[in-house]
DNA sequence: CGGAACATTGATAGAGCTCAAGGAACGTGG
DNA sequence: CCACGTTCCTTGAGCTCTATCAATGTTCCG
């Protein structure tokens, strides 16, 4: 019993961009169909040869590098709307790992009908190019934040930015988002370890700036938590989906 | 004058992928104008909405991201055959900027011609994407590199990754290449401070792993600089050109 | 010859890492 | 319903890697 794509619950948020009839029905044929996968699996290794694409339908997922020595660097996080293995569709091969991070239901497209994409809906080509350009641009924001900035500054940075996305796809309550990713997550996220993060959160939620735990992250002085964080503030546009 | 797609030097390097007739009479096209540059000046600026997008003819430039507090962390090198300005041309705005280490050639193609080929060469749209992905996989490298190794590290998987960039593009004589970029080039490039970099360079140089200076870089013991960088080896492929 | 840009070297300090131990939350099986 | 293991979070102590500061050397150009 897969979804839809007449009926996805994620093209009409907020967060993305409205999809023409021809659009939506050219999906309903790429999709070749759905994908579920319980916590902390993986879903595509770094070196595979995947024949396929994924957009995550629900769920929260991680991606990532390994290094031969067993350090680990996240390359993002990955949301509802988000498209995973673009890298193995284009260039035959993934650069990095995804790995689920809660139970994922992911839509399923085949490498082979890319190149009919191309050819026939030039229109969802370059939304898929306008996506890959984006990631290009988160990353150049997570590097500038890595190589750059202080752990205070990495973790005011990352909590304010991860709490933006999450904010975009209508998941805000109040001023508390999900949060499924832990301490070890973000430690290899920002370039630090496990323990110089926690306490770095630690001083952050003693200011009172920020709550962080139990799956849910809440800013209660974004003010000063994007002072700290050295940032300008990310424009937000709307997305395709793909 | 300005170079002719039909003779372009680049073109049939080793390093890209043969183009088709029709593909080379599409980009005399799309090539607008050509652009030389002066070292050191800034072609493209984070922030702006570029009307264009460009391939590097000849030069050497780079790609950095200036934090709000004075930082400057390098994205990229830019070298021979590498478009720049994808961000500026898909997303509407330079996420980054682009300045010249030396002086450069550059082909110059309009934004507004984007769509266009995505709608009537999709081969070209398709390539173009591929790109996107590569410079992905490259971030996130050095993302890795940035956020877990140590600087010995970063400097021996720095050198050896330009060294085997500029390699492919027939520019090896011997076991030299050229290196127009300065050592704080090099240190923002890899999150180290000028002076760190220049010591953990020293260090290379005096185990007679390396030659470094005078516009030129020497890797003599390749192999040993390898284990140094705890890296996998690159694979090789072909790149298209645009 | 003087100045500018870049490279080198030494001394000192501090940010963040590692090691180590303990606490809290949660699920499972007896 | 309690014991126990597992996973995750927290905290302290000590040390190391890298940043910063400062001075000197080198090359090149006008």
């Amino acid at each position: 019993m897969t979804t839809d794509c007449l009926h996805c619950p994620l093209r009409t948020r907020p967060a993305f961009e409205k999809m023409t009839d021809a659009e939506v029905s050219f999906m309903r044929g790429f999709k070749v169909g759905e994908l579920v996968v319980e916590p902390r699996m993986t879903i595509l290794m770094q070196g595979s040869k995947s024949p396929q694409l994924f957009t995550t339908l629900s769920g929260w997922g991680i991606r990532h590098t390994l290094l031969p020595d067993g350090g680990r660097q996240v390359i993002n996080f990955v949301m509802p709307g988000d498209l995973i293995g673009l890298q193995a569709g284009l260039l035959g091969e993934m650069q990095h790992s995804v790995e689920s991070v809660s139970r994922m239901t992911l839509c399923v497209f085949s490498r082979d009908n890319l190149w009919d994409m191309f050819k026939n809906m030039p229109q969802r080509a370059y939304d898929m190019t306008w996506l890959a350009a984006r990631e290009e641009h988160f990353l150049g924001d997570l590097l500038a934040t890595v190589g750059r900035r202080t752990a205070m500054q990495r973790v005011s940075w990352g909590l304010i930015t991860y709490f933006t996305r999450v904010e975009m796809l209508d998941l805000l309550e109040g001023d508390v988002v999900p949060m499924p990713y832990k301490q070890r997550d973000l430690a290899d996220a920002f370039g630090l370890s496990l323990v110089h993060t926690n306490k770095t959160i630690a001083k952050l939620r003693e200011q009172g700036i920020i709550e962080l735990g139990n799956g849910k992250l809440a800013i209660h002085d974004k003010p000063t938590l994007a002072a700290l964080a050295n940032a300008d503030t990310e424009s937000r546009v709307k997305r395709p989906l793909l």
